[in-house]
RNA sequence: UGGGGUGUCGCCAAGUGGUUAAGGCACCGGAUUUUGAUUCCGGCAUUCGUAAGUUCAAAUCUUGCCACCCCAGCCA
């Protein structure tokens, strides 16, 4: 086995592991919990656990740490695959927590019989009450030092339903004067009635994440367990788990940062809170971080996993700007969104002396190949508003009473008259056209083009909803992200006004940006927003556990 | 105040004792342009949290200090 290119510092380590013989093969897993849906924090998780078996041709598993039944759900377990599927990647094997529960289960009689496990009578408020501080040394359990005989039956009678929840459990005897927290004999199994999603009742104890993960990733062969820095102080016990049940070879736990996002939600406590409480449509609600939100905004995959490469994968704690994240997403769409025309915020505009027609439209400027498409128009067109102004600001290209402007791929138009509503709202434009032909024989010239959308075919269905009006009637069938992605050059081709929720602190959040801006120095765009969201009291920083 | 981490341009981030300290995002100029987009050219850290020390030579090694993050769930 060749070590590659490190392109980061857990391939470093990876080949430093296949330098000095440690591994044959690289294999990893990606273990979310069923317990809410993916989101773009996720995407750099699977970039590192999926991307770095891809570049050691090794494998990685889909691994659901299920190990608490009562947030996890078969719904969950669902979108996560399908979400994986759509990012491109490829589980090695489909492995749940719940498949190794026997497993975990004898070992845990091993650890017993071996003096390393005891059973607690301690209640859970008893036990945080003994466990110390950060700076004292917490209290051993009277129960410690039961024998491993007694140990296993007490054990035995936990599985068997003799214990009431929180009755009873199963310690690892380690060290209550560690100074490390998670080693004061941390709880490994907790009593627990509640169905499982996929072992429904046969189990009433569950073993704990830092207890269970160890085992799970052993019996699946992983080389290399790759998680986010929160971990890092885990690893003394992943690792005694590994070495007191005799792991050979013992996988090697690698920790890295989170990825962070300006103004963007990303915790999953939060993101369900928002979903539960109404505040949005859906996990799936464009709005959201999430990666089955970011598919109904029509954003690629790709655009995504380049955000994350460019990110990088690093250990200090850091918050990317979301304007890098639009960065990779408009390289991207640039490169391959087919074009299309919208209007963001819809002002009619006449053709006094043209009867409209048919026009030809490149499907993509950058790929001639792919050739041209019909789009028609008659004489009543929606141009955005804020591609006219009757105070124009100083260099204003477009539109302007008594002004020209260019109709992308029809031609050039005079505003001659400015109609308004009583409100004084302006309501009209009635322009006189001028053909290319025509415009050049006469020596009109137009500084700006803008798009538009013909007022009797164009579509609005569910963007309306959320600020666009599509040119084209002719992509029927095509569901809300697809057609986001006809329309994402222009969606995402400049600024985005963000979409706000208040925080309890001042600070704004956004769930994502929802918008449209027209490329126009000083001048936000038309965004229209379904709902505004307050979310004070999901934002509350001082929230405990 | 215990332990574990991290500190390089406004934001990411290369850099692993000898280079003028990469690159990207953002921003600022200027050119081309039927999307104020794209593309193109140019600008943007005498300095690497900080203070000493080692060395001919330090962002890279040593020590002290400072800042930030994580840990006291029978969550993951």
């Amino acid at each position: 086995m060749k070590t590659i290119e490190a392109t980061n510092f857990i391939e470093q380590i990876i080949n430093e592991d296949i330098e000095a013989g440690r591994i044959q093969a690289v294999q990893t897993r990606f273990p979310p919990e069923p317990n809410g849906y993916l989101h773009i924090g996720h995407v750099k998780s699977m970039l590192v656990n999926f991307g770095t078996a891809e570049k050691y041709g090794g494998k990685c598993n889909l691994f659901f740490d299920d190990t608490n039944p009562s947030k996890e759900k078969t719904e969950f377990v669902d979108a996560i695959r399908r979400d994986i599927e759509w990012m491109g990647y490829h589980w090695a094997k489909e492995v749940y927590a719940s498949d190794y529960f026997d497993v975990i289960y004898d070992y845990a009689e091993k650890l017993i019989s071996d003096g390393k496990a005891f059973v607690c009578d301690l209640s859970p408020e008893e036990i945080s009450a003994t466990r110390g501080t950060l700076t004292e040394p917490g209290k051993e359990s009277p129960c410690r030092n039961r024998t491993p005989e007694e140990n296993l039956e007490l054990f035995r009678n936990m599985r068997a339903g003799k214990y009431a929840d929180g009755e009873k459990c199963l310690r690892a005897k380690i060290d209550m004067a560690s100074p490390n927290m998670n080693l004061r004999d941390p709880v490994i199994y907790r009593i627990l009635r509640c169905t499982h999603h996929r072992t429904g009742d046969k189990w009433c104890i569950y073993p704990m994440y830092d207890y269970a993960h160890p085992i799970c990733d052993y019996m699946q062969g992983v080389t290399h367990s790759l998680c986010t820095l929160e971990f890092e102080d885990h690893r003394p016990l992943y690792d005694w788990v590994g070495i007191h049940l005799g792991f050979d070879p013992k996988p090697r736990q690698i920790e890295f940062a989170r990825l962070c996002v300006t103004n963007t939600v990303m915790s999953k406590r939060y993101l369900k809170k928002l979903v539960e409480e109404g505040f949005v449509h859906g996990w799936d609600d464009p709005r959201m971080p999430t990666i089955a939100g970011l598919r109904n905004r029509g954003v690629p995959p790709e655009a995504l996993l380049d955000f994350c490469t460019r990110a990088g994968i690093v250990k200090a704690n850091s918050e990317c700007q979301y304007s890098y994240l639009e960065s990779c997403i408009r390289d991207n769409l640039n490169e391959n969104a087919e074009r299309a025309m919208a209007v963001a915020s819809p002002l009619l505009l006449t053709l006094k002396n043209c009867e409209g027609g048919e026009t030809e439209a490149a499907v993509h400027p950058l790929k001639p190949e792919l050739g041209t498409r019909k789009v028609r128009f008659g004489r009543a067109l929606y141009i955005d508003r804020a591609d006219f102004s009757d105070d124009p600001p100083p260099k204003y290209q477009r539109l302007r009473p008594d002004g020209y402007v260019r109709l992308k791929n029809i031609g050039i138009v005079r505003c001659d008259e400015v109609v308004r509503l009583g409100s004084g709202e302006i309501s009209e434009l009635k322009c006189t056209y001028f053909s290319e032909e025509e415009a050049a024989v006469a020596g009109i010239k137009a500084k700006g083009t803008v798009q538009w959308v013909d007022a009797e075919t164009g579509v609005d269905a569910e963007i309306r909803q959320y600020g666009c009006l599509l040119n084209d009637a002719e992509y029927p069938g095509q569901d809300f992200g697809e057609r986001m992605n006809r329309d994402s050059e222009r969606i995402f081709s400049g600024k985005a006004e963000p979409y706000l929720a208040e925080a309890a602190d001042g600070t704004p959040f956004q769930l994502m940006r929802m918008g449209y801006y027209k490329k126009c120095r000083g001048e936000g765009g038309g965004l229209v927003l379904s709902e505004i969201v307050s979310l004070k009291d999901s934002f509350n920083k001082s929230s405990g556990r």
